[in-house]
DNA sequence: GAACAAATGTTGTTTAGACAACAAAGGAGC
DNA sequence: GCTCCTTTGTTGTCTAAACAACATTTGTTC
């Protein structure tokens, strides 16, 4: 699995960071009140207040920018719960299964309507950044044998527990259901608490 | 009287409006927090996440900064009642005693604690957008014999009765004391209604 | 008053974004 | 089919903003 994310502090220049966002806020609100079809770059752009030839500077198309979305506001998930994420705990982990189960819930409900056609980028966005984060914590600790094994494995085993969760959802909260799963994703990763 | 205001479009480079409004907002924003004295151009800078070089490209120092935000509020005041400020008509120039009215009453209450000291820079900017605004006015009609002196008469006479509308607050509505003074204003402007 | 820290202005260089203009690719209607 | 219109990508030029570096001022502490 090709890790297209980093988890550094990213510190770019503030108007790029500025006109993803505001791309990227203006999408959305767009996609809540059209539908992806309908809407075309230059709807895009113009609510940004951003020039067309802007955009495709910072985005193949409307589909990178959908992606980009995508792994903007389950990064954002992320970042809401867990207080620290570049050590590994199992609170940590705990937050981080939840999250999962709460991203794509919502998701399925409020979010975006009509979104089938879009699960497989919002897997592959998912199991990436799972990926990321976890491989991280492995290679701070040494005992690992490997880690890019062990991560890829969990990631999987996370969304895949998730999406469990999410068809029989009516049974337990996802707090409940993270704290069941929890030893056995921990048992793959083989780590010692350091904190 | 000078006029330092436009009262045209202005279509400018969406990057320097979105930098004044950055830094008019964490400005403002600021202002309330800590007072104006306590702020510095590093503290609005760093909040509007701007560098600091292209603040003093818009603006001398955060007095200028102050005299901005002032001009600007005041000019969504009446930008919020005024249907189409770009022609005369009764409506429009009560509406217009009203926003004065009702600006400097909110500045005294809510608005900035400890703002006695800004009370001159508050009038000029107000007097001087009155003027510019009815100065436009004048001159769509030929009928005004001296444009400029009828502006200056009514933009001075609007905002001292707004003066004395706020020390005798609870009598009446500014909207009621608006009908009240507005045939007093209207003749001195001279102006048939063509709307 | 010396010493230090923090805020202020200013400058030169680099990068991102605005804008206009263009060719080209759909789409809708006739 | 054809026309008309919108959207899409792309390009080159110009302007605004980022950044670092600097000297200067201000203010505080000892």
């Amino acid at each position: 699995m090709l890790s297209n994310l980093t988890y550094e502090p990213e510190k770019l220049d503030p108007r790029v960071k500025r006109t993803r966002q505001m791309l990227e806020q203006a999408f959305v609100s767009l996609l809540a009140e059209k539908g992806f079809d309908a809407v075309s770059v230059q709807d895009i752009t113009a609510r940004a207040g951003v020039n067309r030839a802007t955009f495709y500077a910072h985005f193949e198309d409307k589909f990178a920018l959908l992606d980009y979305s995508i792994s903007e506001s389950f990064r954002e998930e992320i970042k809401k719960r867990l207080l620290s994420s570049c050590h590994f705990s199992m609170e940590n982990l705990r937050q981080l299964i939840v999250a999962v189960c709460e991203y794509t819930h919502n998701l399925g409900s409020h979010c975006v309507p009509a979104q089938r056609q879009f699960e497989p980028l919002v897997e592959n966005q998912i199991k990436s950044q799972l990926y990321d984060l976890i491989l991280m914590w492995l290679k701070k600790n040494e005992n690992a044998h490997s880690p890019e094994t062990s991560a890829t494995a969990a990631s999987w085993a996370i969304y895949g527990l998730a999406m469990q969760w999410n068809r029989e959802k009516k049974t337990q909260s996802a707090e409940a259901f993270a704290d069941d799963v929890l030893p056995l994703i921990a048992a793959n990763l083989n780590l010692t608490q350091t904190a």
